[in-house]
DNA sequence: TTTTTTTATAATAATATAATAACACTTTTA
DNA sequence: TAAAAGTGTTATTATATTATTATAAAAAAA
């Protein structure tokens, strides 16, 4: 049964949206918080998503390119707009289709079922990011190299996959304690030295442990 | 008007794009000979450029690697096969998007609207500086210069970045010392002197020692 | 020329920054 | 409820980078 995960802050619609495709034969789930959304996202491993457009604090747009970075899973995005403007930018995110509210529901599944039919015919679409060593495996929060598989912890993976989509990019700590932490209170910098520590540790296991240069004064640097 | 350079053999399809780009906006061109692909494409210094794979004797990703190392300059690569693009996105061969064959002309042309349109807000963020004899790598700290590169410390990194942006021009000491310590406890003039030495000591690893002139009584001069 | 000022070079010392290890607390899991 | 896993804190150690110091060289002024 395909999982379709629905990522709209208006509870009537979401809950509407889930009871309708559950009848219809789907696995629907709605996301209830909006603070990690990307990740949270990705997480779920959904084989499809409705995305509205206008969410709380983030916009939809932004996800939409985030997610397209390591995922190739179907998106369906939601909009109140109707212009000819929104679809071209819509799909020119990455979204796979789009639908402005309010929408008649058979269209929807139509378009719901026309994408996964793509979808699986394309192949599979894990989310799996390729990084020349090793693979970061971001539904399960793990690197993977030859047969060896490790699993990383939130905060590990969180490093981790900011450091692999900034590749060969200097990134300063500073920039990395707010991506893992953001508003929250203030934390000591040395837990970031602490928390890298132990994501060496673990890429080590897999003799990865020089992957993560550290520029000292600057920050550090994924190969 | 910004100018957009159409990399593509097939000459049907290539003026079919020039044409209808030209309708729309922008000042179309397409490379006619395919010889020294990479250098003439660099000196065509378009705004966007939209690169065929499947290319007559060099291919289309090597171009895209080549050219991603002096330029940042946005890339659509254009692909026959529905499969190629997930390889691509995964090779991370540094394309900023990616369009089958046959392409829907309304989204190509949303694609290279949004990519023009983000292109210009990236601005200032640049990370490569191109300095005439050699690369300032910003995101790397790093000098290069053909197919060497030697890494920079935050220190030498700043000084000479501040030359780069104030190049042939004289800066003194004096701002120098204010741009690297700001109001910090105050630092013995010599100290630049020294940290000077070691950043034309790096840069003699590649036969830049020169580029760095000393104005005596006035200050330092890149050229 | 000689003297003075400014910059370069080399060697050493200092320090800031990050790495490591051990512990404490919280949350999750069994 | 106990055990395990995860995370933040503190304390200590290591080290890369940077500043200092001392001396030499070069340029300008006398």
């Amino acid at each position: 049964m395909k999982k379709i995960l629905i990522v709209e802050d208006e509870e009537k619609i979401r809950k509407e949206l889930e009871i309708f495709l559950n009848k219809n034969g789907f696995k629907a789930k709605g996301l209830e918080k909006f603070d990690n959304t990307v990740e949270d996202i990705l997480r779920e491993n959904a084989d499809l998503i409705l995305l509205d457009i206008n969410l709380p604090y983030i916009d939809g747009l932004y996800i939409c390119k985030e997610l397209r970075k390591t995922s190739n899973v179907p998106i369906i995005m939601l909009t109140s707009r109707d212009t000819e403007i929104d679809e071209l930018i819509s799909l020119n995110y990455g979204a796979d289709q789009y639908v402005t509210k309010p929408y008649n529901i058979q269209i929807l599944l139509a378009k719901i079922i026309g994408l996964l039919k793509r979808s699986q015919n394309a192949g599979s679409n894990q989310d799996k990011l390729n990084c020349e060593n090793f693979i970061l495996n971001v539904s399960q929060s793990a690197i993977e190299k030859e047969d060896k598989k490790i699993e990383l912890t939130k905060n590990e993976f969180r490093i981790l996959y900011y450091l692999v989509i900034n590749k060969n990019k200097i990134v300063s700590r500073e920039d990395i304690i707010n991506y893992l932490w953001e508003s929250e209170s203030f934390i000591d910098d040395n837990t970031l030295t602490v928390n890298m520590k132990r994501l060496r540790d673990k890429l080590e296991e897999l003799d990865l442990q020089d992957i993560i240069e550290t520029k000292r004064g600057q920050g550090y640097i994924l190969r």
